[in-house]
DNA sequence: CTTGACTCCGTACCATGGTACGGCCGCTAT
DNA sequence: ATAGCGGCCGTACCATGGTACGGAGTCAAG
């Protein structure tokens, strides 16, 4: 895990190397001293790259997931919690509405699959 | 319902009157004949309007919803229903996504709620 | 019949999250 | 020793889905 090149971290975090640049210039990523020419990464550093896909794939903005990792090493557990809080509540408000839209998608898929002619109800499947 | 102006629209649709000129520009919304120096839209136009919305909550883009409402009138049913079961399984996907973010920071919450020193551990609450 | 809100239209700009490009340099294998 | 792959860096560009602005025209209420 240690020691690796730029393009090592970025497979090994299943992102391009620009978008650990991208990362690194964002204030996500620390850009390690140079080894040479080179800079050379550690575990830490996928561990951290690992955080921030998992923490978008939670909602969290860019922006928000720079503040988590600031807040990593502090003590202020409020702000933490605030911040887990506000999104969990978008997350529970969004798997509600995506699970309303797999309800009216389902809908479609059948009112579509019965019958060969004619056009699908395909704004009346969103209705209501 | 009918006989709207462009704000009048826009307010039922709980967009902005911008989004209704730039859905007309991308071709989503048809631009009515003027009535004098004003357009003018009806109940037709909210209808598609809301189902705008709603297919964008079911995570189409903008593109796709353009081919869906094409579809609406059209008797392509196995266009429609290839359109439908691909969002279907992405949604299915990002519902699972978003559960597993949800243990995560539900699990974070916790960690961070008890106890009151000391820094909540973030990374590891989206680890695994 | 004026005044203030609204419309129309084109064009420019915004945020988010990247992706691409090009020049230069150094490490390494042949 | 030399070719070429990869890293480094700055800067430009991209897609998506809007949002803002400015000037001219218009409608409707007082």
């Amino acid at each position: 895990m240690s020691d690796m090149t730029i393009a090592r971290l970025a497979s090994a975090g299943s992102v391009g190397v620009e978008t650990i640049r991208y990362y690194q210039r964002r204030g996500l990523l620390a850009e390690p001293p140079k080894a040479g020419a080179v800079r050379r990464y550690g575990a830490p550093d996928l561990r951290r790259l690992l955080f921030i896909r998992r923490a978008q794939a939670a909602g969290f903005t860019l922006d928000e997931i720079k503040e988590l990792l600031a807040l990593d090493s502090s003590h202020d557990r409020a702000r933490v919690r605030a911040l887990a809080a506000e999104r969990l509540a978008a997350l529970e408000a969004k798997i509600a509405e995506l699970e309303s839209a797999r309800s009216a998608l389902t809908r479609l898929s059948k009112a579509c699959a019965s019958g060969t002619k004619g056009p699908c109800p395909i704004l009346e499947a969103f209705e209501g």
